[in-house]
DNA sequence: TCCGAATTAATTTTT
DNA sequence: TTAATTCGGA
């Protein structure tokens, strides 16, 4: 069992908690995966709760599978029996058991974002509207948004022409993927809801199912997911959320706060927990954190505090443009190594994936070996979602965004002409493409060459499908498809590097699927394609001692004792976009985006900003981030100099940034932009004239008089603008030396 | 049907 | 800048 004595009072106090609603408010590195599983174990074994009517959600498969190894090690009876999934893996399985009472086909397949934008195309392509019009991601974005607030196709509302184009793309889409047998990532969630909310006989199922429920980072349900928790949870009450609003980042994508900020409205009896104290951070890397994150206005008051040490200062280093950065960063990595440490206790943290590029030069060129999680999923790489595309044809023949995909590939001379006319007739019939091949072969009407040619893919589909019924295993199919489809052979012929690459992602599809196949419960096709279309890439873990680099949204439920945060400008973090909008939500979003990166780091936390960059093409002069302004100065260890702006700003008189919120918009950046050029052409303003600000992190600046134990009295004449930093002093007899700053004592 | 030039748009992306 | 997508011509 859990050793209780282990936690503290609030942990305690939510892991003991009892029946009837509970909303835990758990702050950055607060123990809250740790509460979240000792309370498992405590109902399981205090509470004689069963293992198999408690179940535990979450976003993300990585979370998932830490918290069943996590209660697997606290059970006795180890976690299998628990229900601990995502929220759209939990959704789909319990969707397939009860497919029938729903009324969804048993095995639907599961729509990834690009294959529903591919279906909207396909059904603007059919109602024939212009694409620049309504463009595909635009609708698709709509469509989104509506599954989210649990509005179907019947109920969405239409405002003017443009929702009511939305509506009518809408409801051929929801028949097109009906007719496909297939479900969205919304839908796994909305058909759920529909069904649990409509059909008491199915609430009353779940009822004996389920008697507890638990949901992790809360503060990024949105409003169907909310549904689907009360009503799971409508009967018993036994709803135990946990999350913090402070790292709330996903707005955009349809997270609500209010799920948890107002969880004590919906739930008036609901107990509240907070977890204020920290066990990851240094004070000082916390006292950031929280400085940029309390200027929020809606937030649930939260004090974080921690009996760590003070530790070192956050250091904020100003940078002449991204490749200067990209060089410190190096610099920064290599002393962290220098100090003991491994490439894995390193991340460098970025705002936008843009970002990344030149910093992989950099390490590149320094033979630092480094891993950059997101980007291209591994399934989504267009091989791959070739060979799964005909795999799931394979599973299902409706599959219509499938069959699209993969019916010229590799070509096979069915042109766009060919499948027009097999589009049309399955417009005509309303049908699957699948029969309407069938049909066109069947037309003696049709072309000779054209009905030759399709047979052929058809036979092929076949041959496969045979292979599947007749028991192949998933891995003999994959090998099949690879042979009969002769993608190999062709990637093989290809002879270039860029083959190469795809010939080896298709030998790890390979071996993934053999992978699976080794240790799924249920190593079926069908289970293996949900597997694919719900893992995402930071689910599968690299190996090797690497640095690495990610965007601040991926970083998310991470730490590292060292932490690196690049490009703190005004309009890179916080981001601006082209279409900015001053949503003071946004400004409050790259606030607690800022809080996520900062509270990463265990130990060190370095953040760095450019006075020049370039930005897609175009150069930019911005100010350094609001967010390093506001950190209070006995945390902050500026490097590079001090002087946040150029000087030539402040010259000007009009630097009315940061003295009211919002300040910095009242500043058009396009006049800094022209006036910080001319400067340049000047070739004056832009050069560092601030030397004399460079203070290194023991206090030493130019002109102190420093004693060295075998050099005696000198004079400081410059600090390094690295970390640590090196301290030139003249020493009367002995020259100049360079010096590191623990050699030598202030006096 | 396919290739390469031209055009365009560019946060974040748990599933 | 870049990468993805689209379009036009061979």
């Amino acid at each position: 069992m859990a050793d209780l004595s282990t936690l503290n009072a609030p942990q305690r106090q939510a892991v003991l908690h009892g029946a009837g609603p509970l909303v835990v408010f758990a702050g950055a590195g607060s123990g809250k995966t740790r509460v979240i599983t000792y309370r498992v174990a405590n109902l399981v074994d205090e509470h004689g709760v069963a293992p198999w009517r408690i179940l535990a959600v979450t976003f993300t498969n990585k979370a998932a599978a830490e918290m069943r190894e996590r209660c697997g090690k606290l059970l006795p009876s180890g976690a299998q029996d628990l229900w601990v999934g995502t929220f759209h893996a939990t959704c789909a399985r319990l969707l397939r058991r009860y497919s029938e009472v729903i009324g969804i086909k048993r095995d639907f397949v599961i729509y990834d974002d690009a294959d529903s934008r591919a279906m909207v195309t396909r059904v603007l392509r059919d109602l024939r509207l212009d694409e620049k019009r309504y463009e595909p991601k635009q609708v698709l974005g709509r469509i989104h948004r509506a599954k989210q607030e649990a509005i179907g196709p019947d109920k969405f509302a239409v405002h003017d022409s443009f929702t009511e184009i939305v509506h009518r793309i809408y409801q051929t889409y929801d028949e097109r993927m009906k007719r496909s047998g297939a479900l969205d990532f919304d839908d796994l969630i909305f058909r759920l809801v529909e069904a649990l909310e409509k059909n008491e006989s199915l609430r009353a199922e779940m009822d004996r199912r389920f008697s507890h429920v638990l949901v992790d980072e809360f503060q990024d349900t949105n409003h169907v997911q909310l549904r689907l928790v009360r009503v799971l949870a409508d009967r018993h009450r036994n709803l135990c959320v946990v999350g913090d609003d402070d790292q709330s980042i996903y707005r955009w994508r349809g997270a609500d706060r209010r799920n948890i900020l107002d969880f004590r409205k919906a739930f008036p009896d609901a107990t509240v927990v907070k977890l204020e104290q920290n066990y990851r951070s240094s004070a000082r890397i916390l006292r950031a954190a929280m400085s940029v994150v309390t200027r929020n206005v809606e937030r649930e008051p939260k004090e974080l505090w921690t009996e760590n040490a003070e530790g070192a200062k956050v250091a904020a280093i100003r940078c002449d443009d991204e490749r200067d950065e990209a060089r410190i960063m190096v610099q920064h990595v290599r002393t962290a190594l220098s100090e003991g440490r491994r490439l894995s206790d390193v991340a460098l943290f970025y705002r936008i994936h843009a970002q990344s590029r030149v910093f992989e030069e950099a390490l590149r060129a320094a033979n630092i070996p480094y891993r950059v999680v997101g980007g291209v999923r591994f399934y989504d790489r267009a091989e791959v979602k070739d060979v799964l595309a005909y795999l799931r044809l394979v599973h299902n023949p409706d599959d219509d965004v499938s069959l699209l995909r993969v019916i010229n590939v590799p070509a096979r001379g069915i042109g766009k002409s060919t499948i027009d006319r097999v589009l049309d007739d399955a417009a005509r019939a309303g049908s699957s493409t699948w029969d309407a091949i069938r049909r066109v072969i069947d037309d003696p009407a049709q072309p000779s060459a054209t009905r030759k040619k399709l047979l052929a893919f058809l036979e092929l589909v076949e041959r496969l499908r045979a292979r599947s019924s007749n028991g192949e295993g998933p891995a003999a199919l994959v090998q099949a498809v690879l042979d009969e489809t002769s993608y190999s052979r062709q990637l093989e012929d290809e002879d270039t590097p860029e083959a190469d690459a795809r010939l080896e992602n298709l030998r790890e599809l390979v071996g993934s699927i053999q992978d699976f196949v080794g240790d799924a419960e249920e190593p079926t096709l069908a289970s293996f394609l949900e597997l694919v279309t719900l893992e995402t890439d930071a689910d599968r873990q690299t190996e090797g001692d690497r640095l690495t680099l990610m965007t601040v949204h991926a970083a998310k439920g991470l730490e590292f004792p060292v932490v690196i945060v690049a490009g703190l400008e005004e309009r890179m973090f916080p981001y601006r976009g082209v279409d900015y909008d001053d949503d003071p939500e946004e400004m409050e979003e790259e606030r607690r985006l800022a809080y996520v990166a900062f509270t990463r780091a265990r130990e060190k936390l370095v953040l760095t900003y450019a006075r020049q960059r370039r930005v897609f093409g175009q150069l930019r002069w911005d100010l350094r981030s609001r967010f390093v302004d506001e950190i209070p100065p006995d945390v902050l260890h500026e490097i590079g100099g001090a002087a946040s702006r150029p000087t030539w700003i402040a010259e000007r008189g009009d630097d009315s940034y940061g003295d009211e919120p919002g300040g910095y918009l009242r500043r058009p950046f396009e006049a800094i932009a022209v006036a910080s050029a001319a400067a340049v052409s000047h070739g004056e303003s832009y050069v560092d004239r601030s030397d004399g600000d460079i203070v290194d992190e023991a206090g030493l600046h130019r002109g102190m008089r420093v004693r060295h134990s075998k050099f005696g009295v000198g004079l400081v004449q410059g600090v390094s603008g690295d970390l640590p930093s090196k301290i030139t002093v003249a020493f009367p007899g002995w020259g100049t030396k360079q010096i590191l700053a623990r050699f030598l004592e202030p006096l």
